[in-house]
DNA sequence: CTAGGGTTAG
């Protein structure tokens, strides 16, 4: 069935590099061509993402001494940037003699669809600085928030250069940012002009924020618009539910649908997956229709949902088979999925095994995933290997020498857990910090590990103080391998009590009346030590605990979760 | 006059 699949995915590329170039073949082959050509061509090549044929049109315009104004140079810039030759499409950009708004959106767009975030940043920056020399000293700094307040004072603003930047916020994973400038929007009287890419791009910053508040309110706007069908809309929304905790309103939108594209697949199946419902995952692909063809995004949604929810021998059997029937859809997402599987599993040989004969690089956090399993399956020769690369590729991590030498404290080695330490302390510097949050009545509550400036901070520590008093009575045992620095053990258990989320659900027990789910979004993966932590807590305080962590959900009740201690 | 913003995964 994937076989017949992938010769039809074939057949279509071939018809496609096939088709002739009627407009571009319509230029005269010297001297000058009239606007309505060039732009007939030039807009060709970007319908066909085609280089190979945009650049001799170009350089005819060049030759032919035909100097494009403000539209087709902005249409250039558009060509190059869609065909992912943004040096020349900058090159373009800054050999115009007038831009606007428009040429300036399409090649900060141009970076950000080429995951370049930081030059499409630079350049808004630079845009807003051209747009007004009065608002110059705003501009100046690279500060998000000033480049903010300055786009709300520039004076041509509409939808669409609007949309553009939220969604380049979005990008860059400043999704509160992105919220607040759709607020502007709102407030500026642009509602009625608000369409379904602006509904899109908005629902990408909830689904980051996590927000199920905000979330239904937009889809009750979009629902009163009464917009016609729009594909990527209706996807946004299933992701959105689901990176929500809401898998069933997924669902509802899923089924709802009158047609569904592979992204729309893909979206239900990555939902299930992070709230690690394999079973639903492999009755949902099964149930894939003929004319829709999986891709690599389905393929690794189907891997990572076997994955997350520990079914291992049918997440191996499913790998033979695209490597079998479909191995030009696999990259090394695919790979470190499956490797991480096999670690998991304890399958550490295979796993090293499969990483040298594997078609790819293996990423650091390929390393990382198995350096992982080797301390749960305290295997010294292969963790040793595994940690050797990844002191090399990484060696200011500190995690890396944490997991190495626990592996060597399991198996009583002494020694060499001081001598990693020692490593550990020349060489390592700061990891991104952890950060978690949760909603209040539509307010967004921020913490960072080890508070020191929240405003509640003096209550929290009281109540924190208070709670784990009454889990260690229920039987809670801190879990000090967790900390990543070299102190005495009273340290460390001040150390992880400072963690992000446990503030974050203390937090929650404090401002919630009793009985009510808490829900807690991370930026990082969640620790062993605050999992239990939540799970002993769900137990002693009946409540039910959320956790959606950077990669999957976490749902805590009676002092069990969702994910079967297994992530 | 025309154009620019959008969906899953990483």
């Amino acid at each position: 069935m994937l076989a017949a699949r992938g010769l039809r995915r074939l057949a279509a590329a071939i018809c496609l590099a096939r088709r002739s170039s009627s407009a571009v073949a319509a230029l005269p082959a010297a001297g000058a061509a009239r606007f309505h050509d060039y732009d007939a061509a030039v807009t060709e090549c970007i319908e066909r993402r085609a280089l190979r044929v945009g650049r001799p049109v170009h350089a005819r315009m060049v030759a032919a001494g035909y100097r494009p104004a403000l539209y087709l140079a902005t249409r250039l810039v558009i060509m190059y940037a869609r065909c992912g030759a943004l040096g020349d499409a900058r090159n373009v950009l800054d050999g115009m003699p007038k831009r606007n708004v428009v040429s300036w959106t399409a090649m900060i767009s141009g970076y950000s669809q080429n995951e370049r975030p930081a030059e499409a940043l630079e350049l808004f920056i630079t845009m807003l600085r051209a747009g007004s020399a009065l608002l110059d000293m705003y501009a100046k700094s690279e500060n998000v928030q000033e480049a903010r307040r300055v786009f709300d004072m520039l004076p041509a603003r509409d939808v669409v250069s609007y949309t553009a930047i939220i969604s380049g916020y979005t990008h860059l994973g400043l999704d509160e940012e992105a919220l607040g400038l759709f607020r502007q929007l709102y407030n500026e009287g642009m509602q009625m002009q608000c369409n379904q890419v602006t509904f899109t791009t908005l629902l990408n910053a909830l689904s980051g924020l996590a927000s199920l508040d905000y979330g239904k309110q937009v889809h009750g706007l979009i629902l009163r618009k009464e917009l016609p069908f729009f594909m990527a809309l209706q996807n946004s929304l299933i992701d959105m539910y689901s990176k929500c905790g809401k898998l069933l309103y997924s669902r509802r939108v899923f089924d709802n649908m009158p047609e569904r594209s592979v992204v729309s697949w893909n979206a239900i199946l990555m939902g299930y997956g992070r709230h690690g419902l394999a079973r639903e995952v492999a009755q949902l692909f099964r149930s894939m229709p003929e004319e829709v063809n999986p891709d690599s995004v389905t393929l690794l949604a189907v891997l990572s949902g076997y994955s997350h929810g520990g079914l291992v021998d049918e997440g191996l059997d499913m790998f033979d088979l695209i490597v079998k029937e479909q191995s030009t859809l696999l990259n090394i997402e695919h790979y470190g999925c499956v490797i991480d599987l096999l670690g998991r599993s304890g399958r550490l040989q295979k796993a090293l095994n499969l990483i040298q004969k594997m078609p790819f690089e293996p990423t650091r956090a390929i390393w990382g995933s198995l350096l992982g399993a080797c301390r749960v399956h305290v295997n010294i020769p292969v963790g040793e290997l595994v940690a050797r690369k990844l002191l090399d590729i990484e060696p200011e991590n500190a995690g890396n020498y944490v997991i190495l030498s626990n592996i060597y404290a399991a198996a009583g080695m002494w020694k060499d857990v001081f001598r990693v330490r020692k490593l550990m302390l020349k060489n390592t510097v700061i990891k991104e910090p952890g950060r978690s949050w949760m909603i209040l009545d539509k307010v967004i509550h921020t913490f960072h590990s080890s508070e020191r400036f929240h405003p509640r901070k003096e209550d929290i520590n009281a109540k924190i103080k208070e709670i784990y008093i009454d889990i260690k009575a229920a039987g809670f045992i801190p879990d000090l391998s967790c900390v990543l620095h070299d102190v005495d053990d009273e340290q460390k258990e001040r150390m992880l009590l400072g963690h992000s989320e446990k503030l974050a659900i203390t937090f929650g027990l404090m401002s919630t009346p009793s009985g009510l789910p808490i829900q807690v979004m991370k930026n990082l993966r969640i620790c062993v030590d605050c999992h239990n932590f939540a799970k002993v807590v769900s137990k002693v305080y009946g409540r039910e605990i959320s956790l959606r962590d950077r990669n999957r959900f976490h749902l805590i009740t009676e002092g069990a979760c969702t994910c079967g201690d297994y992530w």
